[in-house]
RNA sequence: GGGCUUGUGGGGUAGUGGAUAUCCUUUCGGCCUUCGGAGCCGAACACCCGGGUUCGAAUCCCGGCAAGCCCUCCA
């Protein structure tokens, strides 16, 4: 990518002069990414100062520009300066690059930062849903993003194995006999097995106020710290979270870390939480002794801005071991992000004025994605209006081996079977991220099964194809000589692979995941675009240089492909 | 009641101050004597409404309208 850093300042040095020359010295301009041009120059700003319309103004400079180095050319078009990059040069820096760097392309050098990624974090009382789905599929996009722009990525699942919610389950595993479960038809699984007895219990103590009183009481030991209520609720979590990751291995998703929400308490930091925010200014006492954070000045707003940290009897609350949780983690990391649904929102504001009373130099930096919701509604795991992720996989998976099987007879089952899985996960991982995180969703089986166009499959499609040429093209040698590379669709081609170190950037340092499907239809689109126009295997004299510009389109795809935790199949 | 987020062709989506508004899907028309048609080419169709700021607004500000989320001694 050295070419475009030395092109743009090229650019700027190049308009500097020009103004110079006409005695504009003092004007100031900026550059501008552009569809028209590699780089443009609005000369808008200028027009009031020099009292010339920006047309006469853009035209003038483009005079006195002198083009030469990786500057091509200059035109003057609608009161811009649009310039061009030497294509030649563009050709040659960058397939020798890609050839030379391969998996490691469009990667920068070891930064020293550690970051830490804290996404999924589901709480263990259920299968995964296409809904919370969007958590890991984005939190591990980013975690790759990062690696690659130099970061030092750990990613971590923080358990939730505390609360109502996870005694319920647990007492509803531990008291309600096997046979009487009420059971669909659950897969094999422990999630999906357990989560019926999450179910049933929540009924029961709707209907039942003995059980109601047996789960309260069994949180009240739980509260009091009793071992062996704590231990049974750490088992069934566990018990849980085999079957989630399990599913998010699946879909290529494999977390460094877990750490247990519990062990906050065990550890007593959330303890010292508490006894440190009480001696705050912003802290007060309710009547029946609940403490809270008055955090009004903090820009909170609404019926209630108070925050509180422990409950009236003293215990502490799921914000407070959150606090603690923090604390930990930057003791660990340099930065951190979570990866968290919209409803958090305000939990995570308050979180943030609450370490800073708390005198934490380092803040965490949240990424919020709204909710996917059904057609007819919100998902939810209680009333078992769901899709379960586990299902979209088989589904998509099912689908990915119709059309396989339509059009590869020639291939062994086996074969066919590993390619399906590929497939059918690459198009639910690139349907998701390919939206932006804080736009809602509304899940749709036609959507997230769509193999066509914008799609997972489309970018492992060109992999294919480009594989297919490579395998039949046999011995070759590479061919970086931009004199074999002039074609139109060859040019923009290598435009596009150039434009992956800004992609990643995008991606990771601004957090812009949904750009990278975006960045790879573009390399795909360009590719098929050349593939139609351009003969490759029987090229004559050229054949060596396109062949090195597929191989390298390849590499790009596999590299992005990489990104997304998506399979690169070399046949499908 | 208050806060945060979103609103772009028929559906979906990119674009956070600049040019002729991106891409996918859909519909219609074309391309299989070329290396994989999960493809390529062409056509049609869009910035929620009303004010304002600016040389210039999809983008910024104000006011509406609509959708989602939040305002637990829940996690």
């Amino acid at each position: 990518m050295k070419i475009r850093n030395r092109f743009n300042a090229e650019v700027r040095a190049a308009v500097g002069s020009a103004l110079a020359e006409l005695g504009w010295q003092d004007e100031e301009f900026q550059t501008e990414a552009s569809d028209m041009a590699d780089l443009a120059v609005p000369c808008f700003a200028m027009a009031k100062t020099r009292r010339l319309p920006p047309k006469e103004i853009a035209a003038r400079i483009a005079d006195k520009v002198t083009v030469g180095g990786t500057v091509a050319a200059v035109e003057a078009v609608n009161g811009y300066l649009n310039f061009t990059i030497d294509p030649a040069m563009l050709v040659e820096s960058t397939l020798t690059e890609i050839v030379e760097r391969g998996d490691d392309y469009g990667s920068l050098p070891a930064k020293g930062i550690k970051i830490n990624v804290e996404h999924t974090s589901t709480n263990p009382t259920g299968p995964i849903h296409v809904g919370r789905a969007r958590n890991p599929i984005i939190g591990d996009t980013l975690s790759r993003c990062l690696a690659r722009c130099g970061y030092e990525v750990e990613t971590e699942y923080y358990v939730n194995d505390v609360g109502k919610q996870v005694v319920i389950l647990t007492w509803g595993i531990d008291n309600i006999p096997d046979g009487e479960v009420e059971r669909k038809e659950e897969r094999d699984k422990p999630d999906h097995r357990l989560v019926a007895n999450y179910r049933h219990a929540n009924r029961m103590m709707e209907e039942d106020e003995d059980v109601r009183e047996r789960i309260s009481e069994m949180l009240r030991r739980f509260e009091a710290g009793d071992a062996e209520v704590i231990g049974s609720v750490r088992r069934t979590t566990e018990l849980m979270l085999d079957g989630l990751k399990e599913t998010l291995s699946e879909i290529n998703v494999v977390l460094d870390r877990y750490t247990w929400e519990s062990d906050f308490i065990a550890d007593g930091s959330a303890r010292d939480v508490v006894e440190r925010l009480k001696t705050s200014e912003y802290a007060g006492q309710a009547d029946d002794g609940a403490w809270y954070l008055d955090l009004e000045s903090f820009g909170i707003r609404g019926k209630n801005t108070k925050f509180t940290f422990t409950r009236s009897d003293g215990t502490t609350l799921y914000t407070t071991r959150d606090l603690a949780y923090h604390l930990d983690k930057f003791r660990r990391a340099d930065e951190a992000v979570n990866v968290l649904g919209e409803d958090q929102k305000l939990g995570s504001k308050q979180l943030c004025s609450a370490l800073q009373i708390l005198g934490s130099e380092k803040m965490p930096d949240p990424m919020f994605y709204s909710f996917v919701s059904l057609p007819e509604g919100k998902m939810s795991t209680r009333r078992g209006v769901v899709v379960y992720l586990d299902d979209l996989i088989d589904e998509a998976v099912s689908r990915a081996y119709d059309e396989i099987r339509k059009r590869r007879s020639d291939l062994p089952e086996e074969r066919m079977r590993g390619i399906a899985r590929q497939i059918g996960i690459g198009a639910i991982r690139y349907n998701i991220v390919r939206v932006s995180p804080d736009k809602q969703l509304v899940f749709r089986w036609e959507d997230a099964l769509n193999f066509d166009g914008n799609s997972g499959p489309y970018l492992q499609y060109v992999h294919a194809r480009a594989c297919s040429m490579l395998r039949k093209a046999g011995e070759y040698n590479h061919d970086c000589d931009p004199g074999m590379l002039t074609d139109e669709y060859e040019i923009r081609l290598v435009r596009a692979l150039a434009g992956f170190e800004e992609a990643l950037y995008r991606a990771g340092e601004q957090r812009k995941v949904n750009t990278i499907p975006a960045y790879g239809h573009e390399v795909a689109s360009a590719f098929n675009q050349f593939y139609a126009a351009v003969p490759v295997l029987a090229a004559g004299e050229n054949r060596d240089a396109r062949l090195t510009l597929v191989e390298c389109t390849r590499t790009v795809l596999k590299n992005v492909l990489d990104c997304l935790g998506m399979e690169a199949p070399e046949e499908m």
